[in-house]
RNA sequence: GCCGCUUUAGCUCAGUUGGUAGAGCAAAGGACUGAAAAUCCUUGUGUCCCUGGUUCGAUUCCUGGAGGCGGCA
């Protein structure tokens, strides 16, 4: 649907979110509405890679023709991928969309890119992969209690924030202040909406037990539709679990087993996915603004678009029956 | 039928030399400064199979019963 020209000044800075947790049915609704006059920006951290298509339930060919996607299988397996790219790819891809007078939606799962999206990344430095390795070693040689006992004495503000036992952030806030010579929490965290976004925030949800199932039934899917056969020939590509991509549910625990064909691993994939879910819930949820829909409620979406964007014609939205 | 083992949290199992009990997992809630499908934090949960006895007090010891597992017939 090609919109008017007039509508271009004003769609520049227009930008849809839509999240929700795993399996909610994001990629059902963009079909279904928002097909003609937007384009996917995908917000989730295992599609961008190429090849990991089945456990990271990326969209079909199907879905593909009939709205274009963007920021999907733009990586190896073997590379590495983070906010920051993110971002900053979101930024250019959002342009060049709004340019050709459609909307970006922002759609995913991965809340840490939508916040980050909105407020910006602090000024602290990025990742250096050999400080990292640096970091890591001392950190193991060290251990945990000494290597937070370090944290607080360079840096007390993020030791009182960071857990003993989260090597994860100790790692990070340490490799900043080696790298930088100043402590993680002298980088302010933005806390304005940047770029003057008009931004319209869509959070998808549904009753528990019944994303449970459908994750259940999901992972069903995804082995029926060859989901070991995916993972034989990542591990043909020489595919580790230290690879990034690799820590992704419905990957990584093929790791675990000696035999790809162990029944276990449904059920673990399947369990980590709820526990993903209930973590996705709990970060969305600290977001403002968001306009919370059951994923069958098209007709409430619709009028909260034709509600936002008052100025596209009417065709621009599919009538709630239509689909 | 006899012999042995067993019954404790939603599940798998510890434990109490007799003072009504605790781990892992699950569950619930939460955090999130360039790895975020990552990483981490908090919190319960109980007719201790039933019955009688001994005892100030029994989930614990004893009697009888029921369920489960194994062996012998």
């Amino acid at each position: 649907m090609k919109l008017n020209t007039q509508n271009l000044k004003k769609t520049e800075n227009r930008i849809i979110f839509l999240f929700g947790p795993t399996a909610v049915g994001k990629t059902d609704l963009l079909c279904s509405l928002f097909s003609r006059s937007c384009e996917v920006v995908n917000a989730d951290s295992v599609q961008v890679y190429r090849h990991l298509n089945i456990g990271s339930a990326k969209a079909d060919a199907e879905v593909l023709s009939k709205i274009p996607h963007h920021l999907i299988d733009i990586r190896d397996p073997w590379e590495n991928w983070n906010v920051n790219d993110f971002v900053s790819n979101a930024d250019k891809v959002c342009k060049d969309v709004q340019l050709r007078g459609k909307i970006p939606v922002i759609s995913g799962g991965t809340a840490f890119y939508f916040k980050t999206f909105l407020y910006g990344l602090s000024e602290a430095p990025p990742v250096d992969p050999a400080v990292r390795q640096e970091v890591s070693q001392w950190f193991e040689t060290v251990g945990k209690d000494a290597a937070h006992t370090y944290l607080a004495s360079i840096d007390p503000v993020s030791a009182a924030r960071i857990n003993v036992n989260d090597t994860y952030r100790i790692t990070r806030a340490v490799e900043v202040f080696k790298t930088s010579g100043k402590p993680l929490s002298s980088f302010a965290l933005p806390t304005t909406v940047r770029n003057n976004m008009d931004v319209v925030i869509i959070g998808l949800t549904c009753d528990k037990e019944v994303l449970a199932s459908r994750i259940r039934n999901r992972v069903k899917i995804m082995f029926d539709m060859g989901l070991v056969d995916e993972i034989k020939g990542l591990v043909a590509m020489g595919a580790k679990p230290e690879w990034q991509s690799m820590q992704g549910i419905g990957y990584k625990e093929f790791f675990n087993h000696d035999n790809l064909y162990d029944e276990s691993i449904a059920e673990e994939i399947a369990m980590n996915s709820i526990h993903y879910a209930k973590r996705q819930m709990t970060f969305f949820k600290s977001f403002e603004n968001v306009n919370w829909f059951s994923p069958e409620d098209k007709a409430g979406i619709t009028a909260l678009l034709k509600d936002r964007f008052p100025d596209l014609p009417e065709e621009a939205w599919p009538s709630a029956d239509l689909s």
